[in-house]
RNA sequence: GGCGGAGUAGCUCAGUUGGUUAGAGCAGCGGAAUCAUAAUCCGCGUGUCGGGGGUUCAAGUCCCUCCUCCGCUACCA
């Protein structure tokens, strides 16, 4: 039995996320959690909210709440939706924990310890009106290049150019307008990753099979212009992991926080703490599957994320492990995604445009969602989401396929012999020949899901159901009940059978579905069909009762179709 | 500007290390069946594989060049 790691990027606490980002990491990482756990792998499946920075401050400030206060309801609502999506963490943290505030400050010291911090003084914007420090992108102002009145300090989104706030034209802070703005000379730490490049491009040259999107990035950053920059640590705010070497004050940076992305990805550690602790069980316990010294040198360590956040995971987190010179485990494989679009463009938060996680639940279940997401997970480029392929994925898939299966094969059962697994007859070479044909899918399906290989295994796996209409096609049991009514409770008890082997194969991806037909069949549990043909002969047996379900998944309407275009255009 | 990804049938996408007549699903057309959520099953695809040039016995697949779209570009996260 394995051992499995996985973590999904964790999503940032100001607001409800939409499909992009639950595609991008999420939902994959809860596909192959699933399929891991079916297969009987031992897997601690970790997400978080990451908690700190300047936009948590800031939403908090808007709706006046303390950000503590602010963080603690936006990171119940994201767990609640979580749920609604049946993403089945085994722990779902928060970065802002007393673990993580620990475990952030015992990294810093040892990479201090260890001559990977520099302590840097740098000039910095400050706002007088609004008593802080002003990222460079919260610096507003006219663009010295094309004129652009509301240019960013980092870059004019009118002309790209990239700036430096200083270059700005009557610069004004973008959070409350003011122009009482002054450059203050600030100390701040930074992580020497230089001193580690050479050490990260051999590590991730030793990655094998690694998706190239993970790997250009890394290389990028790793060769772009002068190679591989340190990156400061820290940040003059509130809100965050106070700057400490360890349990020790740091003189000097005082009233000083860590950056969220020092802080963010050192969560995942600390999430299996929060997980340990939660579950009442003791350090070992977590110890187990993230120090090499404590029995973690037998886990594999796989990461989900979109790919804005693979620098983070490919050269910032593994330096912070490698600098601390402590036996962390360093992640196995990355599997990268690219990123969902919207009806023609991006999804977008500011303008309330494409679908965000609580308005997915509020019209349709989460099966509808996971499935065509899933099965259109952007794997190899950017992918789209439009309101058509949505309803026609999702009708012609879940609704016409696996539902309708499902649906004329319990009712015809019950027409003709009862709601009751028909006994008599016996399987032919028929029936053997889908046997072969499952199993040999079923191998496919298997090796698929081993390998993250999203999208072809959802479609091996309707491949698999479309089997079962097959079947029923060209043994037409409606036209065998009329001379050999004992052949056809054979045929019927074989297609109950298969319903079951689709509950078990289809639950990664659909859950409540799964479910659903667990509770129809009258079954306690539902396993992976590991051997197929023993599930088919050994699950539902003559004279076992089930129950008809309800319709498993009703289709899109072209009107709730058009209806949801128009209310989620967005502006 | 730099870097990366993408450009294959009306739509969404597959196409291993170059090798038989370039594939799948959806949509469309024709047929079968009528158990089923008018749901299923079978059959039907002459597409300049973005343009051009090159290497090769052979290129969607390698090289060069150009075009288009998208992302990233390190202080939003």
């Amino acid at each position: 039995m394995a051992r499995i790691l996985i973590t999904s990027a964790l999503p940032y606490i100001n607001g409800i996320k939409h499909l992009g980002t639950l595609i991008g990491s999420q939902l994959p990482a809860d596909l192959y959690a699933r399929y891991n756990r079916a297969r009987g792998n031992e897997v601690l499946f970790l997400c978080a909210t990451d908690e700190h920075g300047t936009p948590a401050e800031l939403a908090a400030a808007k709706v006046g709440k303390p950000v503590e206060a602010y963080c603690a309801e936006m990171h119940a609502t994201q767990a609640k939706l979580a749920e609604g999506f049946r993403l089945s963490f085994d722990h779902y943290g928060r970065s802002s924990s007393v673990q993580n505030r620990e475990l952030t400050q015992d990294f810093a010291g040892a990479l201090a310890a260890n001559g990977f911090i520099e302590e840097v003084s740098e000039k910095m914007v400050y706002s007088n009106a609004d008593g802080r420090f002003l990222p460079d992108r919260y610096i507003e102002g006219t663009c010295p290049n094309c004129g652009y009145d509301k240019a960013r300090g980092d870059q004019c989104e009118s002309c790209t150019k990239q700036l430096d706030p200083t270059d700005l034209i009557d610069p004004r802070s973008a959070i409350s307008g003011s122009t009482d703005l002054e450059v203050r000379e600030t100390k701040h730490l930074f992580l020497k990753q230089s001193a580690m490049k050479d050490r990260l491009d051999a590590w991730i040259d030793g990655q094998d099979g690694w998706p190239v999107l993970t790997t250009s990035i890394a290389k990028k950053w790793l060769h772009d212009g002068d190679g591989l920059q340190d990156r400061g640590i820290t940040r003059d705010l509130d809100w965050g992991v106070p700057v400490q070497k360890g349990r020790e004050p740091w003189p000097g940076m005082e009233g000083k926080v860590f950056y969220v992305w020092f802080d963010a990805p050192i969560e995942y550690i600390a999430c299996a703490a929060e997980w340990a602790e939660a579950k009442g069980l003791d350090d070992e316990a977590w110890q187990r599957w993230w120090r090499t010294d404590k029995g973690a040198e037998d886990v594999r360590y796989v990461q989900f994320m979109g790919k804005d956040n693979v620098p983070f995971h490919t050269l910032g987190f593994p330096a912070t492990i490698m600098g601390s010179g402590q036996p962390w485990k360093l992640v196995d494989y990355i599997k990268s995604f690219n990123y969902l679009n919207y009806d023609g463009g991006q999804f977008s938060t500011s303008q309330g445009r494409g679908v965000f996680m609580d308005a997915a639940l509020e019209i349709l279940p989460s099966d509808y969602w996971r499935w065509w997401l899933l099965s259109h997970a952007p794997e190899s480029s950017d992918s789209e989401f439009t309101w058509e392929n949505f309803q026609a994925g999702v009708n012609k898939d879940l609704a016409d396929v696996l539902g309708n299966f499902v649906s004329r094969v319990t009712k015809f059962c019950r027409s003709k012999f009862g709601e009751v697994v028909p006994e008599g007859g016996a399987w032919g070479e028929a029936e053997e020949a889908v046997l072969t044909d499952i199993e040999a899918r079923v191998k496919t399906y298997e090796s698929l899901m081993e390998a993250m290989e999203v999208r072809k295994a959802s479609q091996e796996l309707r491949g698999i159901w479309v089997a079962g209409n097959e079947y029923l096609q060209a043994a037409a049991p409606w036209s065998v009940f009329k001379t050999d009514p004992e052949q056809a409770a054979a045929q019927v008890r074989f297609a109950l059978n298969l319903a079951v082997v689709y509950a078990g194969l289809s639950e990664p991806f659909i859950p409540d579905a799964a479910e659903t037909l667990r509770g129809t069949f009258a079954l306690q549990v539902i396993d992976w069909p590991e051997d197929v043909r023993a599930t088919m002969t050994e699950t539902l047996k003559p004279g076992h009762a089930f129950t008809v379900p309800d319709v498993l998944f009703a289709k899109i309407t072209d009107d709730q179709r058009d209806d949801w275009q128009a209310r989620f255009a967005g502006q």
